[in-house]
DNA sequence: TGTTGAAATTGATGTGAATCTATGCGTTGA
DNA sequence: TCAACGCATAGATTCACATCAATTTCAACA
C-alpha cells in the first residue's frame, strides 16, 4: 500500500498542497509548527470505511488527498450521501466523540490528522485556528442548505445538471483560478454515488445524463471524464437563480 | 404593535428565557455585562421578512420568541425551507455581509440583536462566545444532513412522521425536560409551510397527516394542535434507524 | 349568529421517476 | 482469447406523488 505522493509526507507544512485552504490557512509560523508536532498522517484505500456513525472517532483529520464521502442510511438501507470530503476539507466533530454519518473512502485517501483531545486544546489555545474552523463549517452549513433546495424542489435534469455545475466549480477551485469556457473534468464518483448524492436511482441518473449530452450541454470521454462546453448554459439547466452565477 | 412579553424587554440577561440555551449561554457574568450593553431587540410580525438572500444584514441574533423559515427559492418559485428558527437559535453570518437564503418570520418574532462588527469583536475576545457558536453550528450542520437524507430519500408518509418527530422534540428540549408517553404541542407552521420543508405539496402533506390519523399515530384538534399518543411508534413510521431514538 | 375568505381536506386524473428486465461494454484474470 | 463480473445504458411498465378541481372547515369580524 505504499504509493508515490505528491509531496513528501515527512515535510513540513510549508509543503503541503493544501495549506492556504485548510483549516490551518490562517495560522502563523509559530502556531503551524506547533501543530506541525502533532500531526500524523493516514491513509485509505478505495472502498474502505473512514468511520461509522455513532462509533468513537479519536481524531479529526483535514482531506490531503483523495475524496471522501459522508452517508446517511436508513434501517432499510436507502442511502443518501450528505457531503463530499475534497482536499482542504475537515473531517471530524471537535467536542464529540463521534460523527452523525459515516465516512468512505471513494479513491485512495489522504489524511493529516490530529488526536481530538490535543486538537481541542489547540482550538482554545489558537484563535486564528477556531475562526477559520468555524468559518468552513458556516460554509459547510450553506453548502448543505443549497444541497436541501436541489433534493426537496428539483428535477431530475436539474439535480444532474446541478452535480455538474458543482463539481466543475470544485474542481475549479482546487485548479487555483477559475477557467472561462469550455471546461474539462475528472467525475470522481460511480453512477450509484451521483444516485445517492442526487436522491436519484442509477438508471435515473444514466438517463438524465445521455440526454444532456444528447443536448451538447456535456460531453463524455468514456465514462468519467466529462467536458462542459458552455459553463452557462448548464447553469441555465441546473435552475438556480443567478446569484450563484458567481461562484 | 405593542404586546406583553412574557420577559421585560428592557431587562437584563439574567432573566432571559432562552439564556441557558443560546449563544450566549456559556458566558460568565462579566462577559454577559458586556454583552448587555451592546443589544437591542428588535420584533417582526407575521409574514415579515427579516432578511433577504444576497442582500447585507448588519446585524446577528438570537431568537427569544417567536418562529421564524429560512428558505431558499428557485428562478421559477419553488420553495424549499432549509432551516427552522425557533427561541434560542441564532441568526446571521459573522464574517459575511449577507445570507444565502432568505429569513421569513412566521408568527410574531423577537429578536435579541447584535450589530455585526461589535459582534465579531466579542467573538474575537470572548472564547466562550465563540466556542458556542461553532457548536451551534456544527449542530445545525447535523440538523441539515439528517434533512438531506429526508428530502432525498424518505417517503411522504416518512417525511411527514419526521416532521412531527423533529418538531415535538424541539417543543421537549424548550419545555426543558423531556416527556414520556403522550406528547402534545402546536405546529408553528401552515400546511404549505410543512410542504415547503418536506419537499412536498400541501396536499400531499394534508392526506398523510390525515392518513397518520386514521392510522392513530397521531390525533388533532383543530388544525394545528398535535398529541403524539406513542412517540416512539411515530419514530418508527418516521423510518429512521435507532441511533436516533436516543434524540 | 350569519358572512366571508383563506386554509385545509378530499377526490379524480396525470406524470415523472422508480422498478423491473434486458443488453452492452470495459476490466480482470484464467 | 475468452469467460466472468461489475458497471452503465436502455426499454417497458408501474406507482407514488403532483396536478387539477371541488368541497369543507375554521377563524375573523360584522
Amino acid at each position: 500500500m505504499t504509493h508515490a505522493l505528491p509531496f513528501d509526507l515527512e515535510g513540513h507544512c510549508a509543503s503541503c498542497p493544501i495549506r492556504h485552504r485548510a483549516v490551518c490557512s490562517r495560522c502563523d509560523a509559530e502556531e503551524l509548527a506547533r501543530m506541525n508536532e502533532l500531526k500524523f498522517y493516514r491513509t485509505y484505500s478505495p472502498g474502505q470505511t473512514v468511520a461509522l456513525r455513532g462509533e468513537t472517532l479519536d481524531f479529526v483529520a483535514t482531506v490531503v488527498q483523495g475524496t471522501a464521502t459522508l452517508e446517511r442510511v436508513t434501517e432499510d438501507g436507502r442511502t443518501q450521501i450528505v457531503g463530499i470530503l475534497l482536499p482542504s476539507d475537515f473531517l471530524g466533530r471537535p467536542g464529540r466523540d463521534g460523527l452523525s454519518y459515516d465516512v468512505m473512502a471513494v479513491n485512495e485517501v489522504k489524511l493529516c490528522c490530529f488526536r481530538r483531545k490535543p486538537f481541542e486544546s489547540l482550538l482554545d489555545d489558537v484563535p486564528h485556528l477556531q475562526e477559520r474552523l468555524l468559518d468552513m463549517t458556516l460554509d459547510e452549513l450553506d453548502a448543505a442548505r443549497d444541497w436541501m433546495l436541489l433534493l426537496g424542489r428539483k428535477t431530475a435534469r436539474e439535480k444532474i445538471a446541478s452535480f455538474l455545475v458543482l463539481l466543475a466549480n470544485r474542481c475549479d477551485q482546487l485548479n487555483g483560478g477559475k477557467t472561462r469556457g469550455s471546461r474539462h473534468f475528472d467525475l470522481p464518483v460511480s453512477r450509484e454515488a451521483i444516485a445517492n448524492f442526487t436522491g436519484l436511482t442509477i438508471e435515473t441518473v444514466s438517463r438524465q445524463i445521455s440526454i444532456l449530452r444528447r443536448e451538447q450541454l456535456i460531453s463524455l470521454d468514456g465514462v468519467r471524464k466529462v467536458t462542459v462546453p458552455d459553463s452557462a448554459a448548464l447553469r441555465r439547466a441546473a435552475g438556480d437563480d443567478d446569484i450563484n452565477a458567481l461562484n
